[in-house]
DNA sequence: CAGTAACCGAGACGGTACGTCTGGTCTTTAT
DNA sequence: ATAAAGACCAGACGTACCGTCTCGGTTACTG
């Protein structure tokens, strides 16, 4: 079992890196996630297959480095908001507000098409699935738990509440619509979730 | 554009559907799903490829009936109550039970396999991804809207609360820790998530 | 090693038989000998792909069988010639004169496509080749033998020379050219044909 | 209606090529030309099969050139006179000479099988047949048309006799014989065929 | 400032699976 | 019992991609 010689990392072609993103995601989001193959993506870059094989391990894994790089440069440009949930004090709104802003994410065709196929690769790709949850999704559920441990400072919210499993409430069912189309996806939607999240079912 | 002809379902072989229903469990279980090709479902289940694409369109669809036959052919021997959710009067010792049981078949390896495949092809095959959701989720999630309702007219649940959302804040966690391994799963865990969801995280 | 029970030949359906006659005939005759499939042939004549394989061992000998048949029409229609090369006490003029026939019949389309392909496939298939030669070939070649003879009684031939391979100095110059395309076909070039043989190429 | 892109012969695999000639001669020497699959072909020469297909359109064509290689490699190995026919003065001694080494070849199973196949699929298959003829038959024809000239210019054959014509009296029926199993083959028989196309049947 | 080593585009290669087609057998229903 | 119909097992077809490899050519370090 030899390892593969590690190729040189300082001589790598940024232009082909970039066009080999570039390529992926406009192939995704053109014809789908299957038909996107390693050969699409090299002809349309315009690159040598091999330029492929030599830094990414499978098509998979360089449609998730350019949906990061994509994820890193929009949030650039917006600039502003450093990825935190805002915090007014007021719980349900912050945490409305915010969802009501992945809810516009979920919705961006640009977004959706990768996501939805890495999402799909990664509940049969288990490294990769990790790679997915860890880079993408677990620096987003932690500044949940960063609001949400916020809050019961502020006496908002039960202290004996685990903030890592309360957030599901809210983000999980949003995800599942999303992912699985198990139902619409709106403002209204995701506002009646914090309420009855924050609130419970049972009468009080 | 001419249709293929529709073969004669009268004269199908109900040998040759089981032994490839068979035949696609076992090797979706035993390889993975994206190694379990038409061919050698057919050379395990004995059978001419032809006889495979003469019933079936791809090898999801195969395996989606395949994975609902046996979920018929478990409940069947399984025999009694046919699904559904115990109203002791309690709601959530009775969400608690069947979330329980739920815990148990998600880590039932003879299930895991191909259902994980099969969500995962139905994120990214529309089609497929709605008969999923048509046949096998939303006939269980109905059941929980059942005893929601239930519970709201013994006053357990606020009248307002609208069932098909508020079954989301149990159901969808579990769902999602499980499809994207984003926590681990054990009856503890849903236990909490009853007691989140039908009280809220907010102090009373 | 058992032998397939032989079907009862009293019981046999003359129309089938026909009609996958015609039906070999005219495929052949449209899309080609290996274009010309079973089923095709079956569909033809509408007739059960079985009832051709109870009856005959591959479409080869469908189309033998077919095409003896024709010949044998043909030959009852034409009435007349009992199928002999005439002796006018000229050997030339009579040899040109079947040989001329027998040019009009090469360039028939309706014979020249399931002759030629049987005639591939003889040569390819031995006991369908050893067949067509002794059904169709040799029934023909007798005659010049039987002609040659008389023309040695006549003192028109050597009486050494060998009738059975006499012949073949014209008969398969014509035949040669006709299989194998390697020259033209017409009268003028059978009746040199004719003459060479009979006198030799050598100056007297 | 598009062209496939021609694959650039400079960066050809010798060695794929002369494996796949090999792996073609020995399917069809041992297990006949029907039985010779492309896919045989392939997994014998330890080659793709897009590798055959990227380079021949048909397994005919495959089988032809490998033939023709072999024709030019025996020669080549043969060494000396790269087929001529001799010429000692005596035509008829030159002939049977050469009809002589005519016979052991077409008995040699080394050139049967590929060379019988190949005669085959030429009588069905019209451009094959035209190449085969062109690139086999013709330039051995040529070369008894050359000798024949030159016996003309030594007197010993008529002047207005045809040598193209004249050939096939002794090359035809060998041929004939060979190809569909006519008659037995020998020295002897094709003695008698020059003795009586070069003196003629009739009497002097 | 040549020499040389790596990456690069290109694409042929050995393979695997695809979805289709046909061969020859078997089964069902009707005559 | 034969026939029409057609589903069945089997396996080759020709295509599409996979991931590896080999080929010049073009940088960009090194001696």
């Amino acid at each position: 079992m030899v390892d593969k010689p590690v190729p040189d990392a300082t001589r790598r072609s940024e232009k082909s890196r970039r066009a080999i993103h570039d390529a992926a995601l406009a192939l995704v989001a053109e014809v789908g996630y299957p038909k996107t193959t390693v050969e699409a993506i090299a002809a349309r870059a315009g690159v040598g297959k091999q330029t492929i094989y030599r830094w990414w391990p499978s098509k998979a894994d360089v449609l998730l480095e350019a949906f990061l790089d994509l994820g890193a440069q929009t949030a650039r440009e917006l600039g502003q908001e450093p990825y935190v949930i805002p915090d007014t004090g007021d719980l349900a709104v912050d945490l409305k507000a915010v969802l009501r802003a992945t809810v516009d994410e979920l919705l961006d065709p640009r977004f959706e098409a990768p996501a939805r196929a890495l999402a799909a690769e990664g509940l049969v790709n288990e490294p990769l699935g990790r790679e997915f949850v860890a880079k993408l999704l677990e620096p987003q559920l932690r500044l949940y738990v960063d609001r949400l441990r916020s809050a019961q400072d502020a006496g908002d919210v039960r202290p004996d509440v685990d903030p890592r499993i309360a957030l599901e409430l809210f983000v999980s069912p949003l995800a599942q619509r999303w992912l699985q189309h198990t139902g619409p996806i709106s403002y209204e939607y995701t506002d009646t979730l914090v309420d009855y999240a924050l609130h419970g079912l049972a009468p009080r």
